[in-house]
DNA sequence: GAGGAGATCGTCT
DNA sequence: GACGATCTCCTCT
């Protein structure tokens, strides 16, 4: 196995870059969150972009999911799983962290799709200085890890709150300062493992991972 | 490198 | 009043 290289690029490569539309979200989660998997999650600062790839997702599946949110019914907190797919889901748990996710189905059927990890693409200083760090010269990978490996470091890495994001369109670019998009890459292969970090419904296999990314969570990718 | 505990607060019982 | 879709720091090996 070759050395991971991290692909960093120009902010104008992502001109290419098709924003994801709201049918891709209208569907079960589990579809979802595979094929998000190589997707480019973009925010939009004053002072430029921040990208990352999508390389870890989890799916929660609104009926029947004893570990998802919504399983009690809705709430006040909730309200955006229930409703039309492709806006941003931000809770906020352990009284430290943010957590991102994406609505799916129709409007009136929860589910969604939480997002785990990302691999850092753009705006890697901005990220470093939202996470409180400093990035040495090399890029190395054990230090870009500790931008995006994980939801609440990669919340913090875009400065994701609940009361700036929860409820934002992730399929509108124009309206919004948080999407979706694709850009054509696309993952060698795909694993599939229990989620991580939950105690209900602990044993069904909705974490999706690019098998082999090293930016996955974590001790090792 | 593994394992444990604390931080810290919104949400629901 | 309990607990959680996490992270970091500390100790022990």
């Amino acid at each position: 196995m070759h050395k991971h290289t991290p692909k960093i690029r120009p902010e104008s490569a992502l001109k290419g870059a098709r924003p994801l539309l709201r049918r891709f979200f209208d569907r079960d989660p589990r579809a979802v969150a595979r094929e998000l998997l190589g997707k480019l999650l973009i925010r939009r600062e004053d002072a430029g972009l921040i990208a990352g790839r999508v390389v870890e997702t989890e799916a929660y599946i609104g009926v029947g999911d004893a570990a998802a949110h919504s399983a009690a019914g809705l709430t006040k907190r909730n309200a955006v799983l229930f409703g039309p797919p492709g806006y941003a889901y931000v809770y906020f748990i352990y009284g430290n962290h943010y957590c991102l996710n994406v609505s799916c189905l129709p409007d009136g059927e929860a589910g969604g799709v939480l997002f785990r990890a990302l691999e850092p693409v753009l705006g890697l200083q901005a990220m470093a200085s939202h996470r409180g760090l400093e990035l040495s010269a090399d890029l190395r990978v054990t230090q870009l890890r500790m931008l995006t490996s994980g939801p609440g470091r990669m919340a913090e890495a875009l400065k994701v709150t609940r009361d700036r994001d929860n409820g934002k369109d992730l399929t509108d670019p124009a309206g919004s300062d948080l999407w979706l998009a694709d850009d054509g890459f696309r993952p060698d292969r795909v694993s599939v493992t229990p989620r991580i970090g939950i105690t209900k419904a602990a044993d069904e296999p909705l974490r999706f991972v690019i098998a082999g990314n090293p930016f996955v969570s974590g001790k090792r990718g």
